[in-house]
DNA sequence: CGCGTTTTTGAACGCCGTCAAATAATGTGG
DNA sequence: CCACATTATTTGACGGCGTTCAAAAACGCG
């Protein structure tokens, strides 16, 4: 089905097929989020094969990588940026089912149709995989496949506990624990040495989009920052950064009616 | 803090592995969900290897299995009967993220403590496996893998689309679905010939475990039901039997707010 | 029949959504 | 760099949906 590409071209930019794959490949070596993502457990060889089907794309905000819907054609693998992924009702309501960073994988592999619409949040890139060949990659590497069902597992349990949250947190426990949340994932991030101190960081999201997540509107979201911040528990600096000033509070605030 | 679970005692357990082993073996051969659960994809030979591992397990109605917060020490195939998986705070909000049936797979592999307590809603069957040599079958026996990852991925699915349920649709909208959702279970189960007509099943749930599903109370789930008996939409026989007598008026409440 | 449990029904409250408007932030072309 | 347009955020007033609290009715089981 797919030429074996094992041997390199000097001109990378030469032919269409074989250049776009060899270019791929050649990222590969520099990935940044290589030792993160699913292609993490292949070595040079298997990434090959898997290169030979993927794409390097970018994605500007706000564009729609995945319409809920339409025929399931494509898996990837998010080098870059953030995305949402997006649950509607018929007549238009919308829950941020999931949000995506770097080195995630994105997609819903043996699945006919899309159930969600994916949309870039930020300027974004992916690897992009033909759904059907990357399934077979799959089934033909079993460190990846296990990889890929450690991930899903991981997300499960994720996908639950928002359940909880949804159906049964006031709305400032979920801003409260969204924050948490958001200062968890910018620290790892940055990696900053000291977990102490008032953490500063940016969250990347609007009023609308974090409403989206948290299963509210941008009004209660709004309502309750600027109650966290009058409570002394969070600073607003102004843009889209938080100062999270009383952790302990917030912790509490997080996990009580 | 709960009860011991693995201590039961039987004139079996005097004669540990083998025994076991064999009886379970045993068993399998007329095991009503094989072909479904996930051990339909080993044959006989890998089932031995599996089965030395497993023993069956009975369980009462309210009894539970799992406890969230404990050591993560089990994983099960569920046999007959229906459990809850049940998320909660600390202060006792309860939602439940999943209903299993037979056939279904019970646990968290790869988790080293239990983040949901998994409860029998009638008495149960199961065949229990410790997590960790459970694992390490899993991962020397690539097709159930392939199997489990496949489930995994559905399930999250189905999670994705009760998060946009318990988000964003109102309480009528939910019942609504919920007794669509149950129809269709219960028509699989009985294998219904007819997809006509008014479909009369039991929904083997109480108003208040019907309210931890849907992130409602018990008080709104009764008054969604009357109404949707007062407008003609269904009948309730008594008892937790339920008719359909309007699916489509049912099917277009289960979306409209 | 009598008792405990489940379900239904009623009444009042409160959280959050809706609608509306003011203010702040962001971007754009001149 | 500013003036202006656009978008995002904040703030206010109000109402509705679902919860909470309470009690009656129906059911199940000895």
């Amino acid at each position: 089905m797919q030429p074996a590409l094992n041997h390199r071209i000097g001109d990378k930019s030469l032919r269409r097929g074989y250049a776009d794959a060899m270019a791929l490949s050649d990222i590969c070596a520099d990935c940044a989020v290589r030792d993160h993502a699913l292609c993490g457990s292949l070595d040079d060889r298997e990434l090959d094969a898997l290169n030979s089907l993927g794409q390097k794309r970018r994605i500007a905000r706000g564009e729609t990588l995945i319409w809920a819907g339409d025929d399931n054609l494509i898996c990837a693998n998010l080098l870059s940026g953030v995305m949402k992924m997006v649950a509607s009702t018929s007549d238009g309501r919308e829950q941020i089912v999931g949000l995506l960073y770097p080195a995630d994988f994105v997609g819903q592999p043996y699945r006919e149709e899309a159930d969600f619409s994916i949309t870039a949040l930020t300027d974004a890139e992916l690897c992009v995989f033909p759904r059907l060949p990357f399934q077979r990659v799959l089934e033909d590497h079993v460190r990846m496949e296990r990889l890929l069902l450690q991930r899903t597992l991981q997300t499960l349990n994720e996908a639950r506990n928002r359940m909880l949250t949804l159906a049964r947190k006031s709305a400032s426990e979920r801003v409260a624990g969204f924050l948490l949340d958001m200062e968890v994932r910018a620290a790892s991030a940055g990696c900053r040495a000291t977990p102490t101190g008032p953490a500063t960081f940016d969250l990347s999201l609007t009023r609308g989009q974090i409403a989206d997540v948290l299963g509210l509107t941008i009004e209660t979201v709004s309502r309750q920052l600027t109650k966290l911040k009058e409570a002394g528990l969070i600073r607003l600096p102004g843009g889209r950064a938080i100062t999270i000033s009383n952790r302990d509070a917030l912790e509490r605030r997080a996990e009580a009616a």
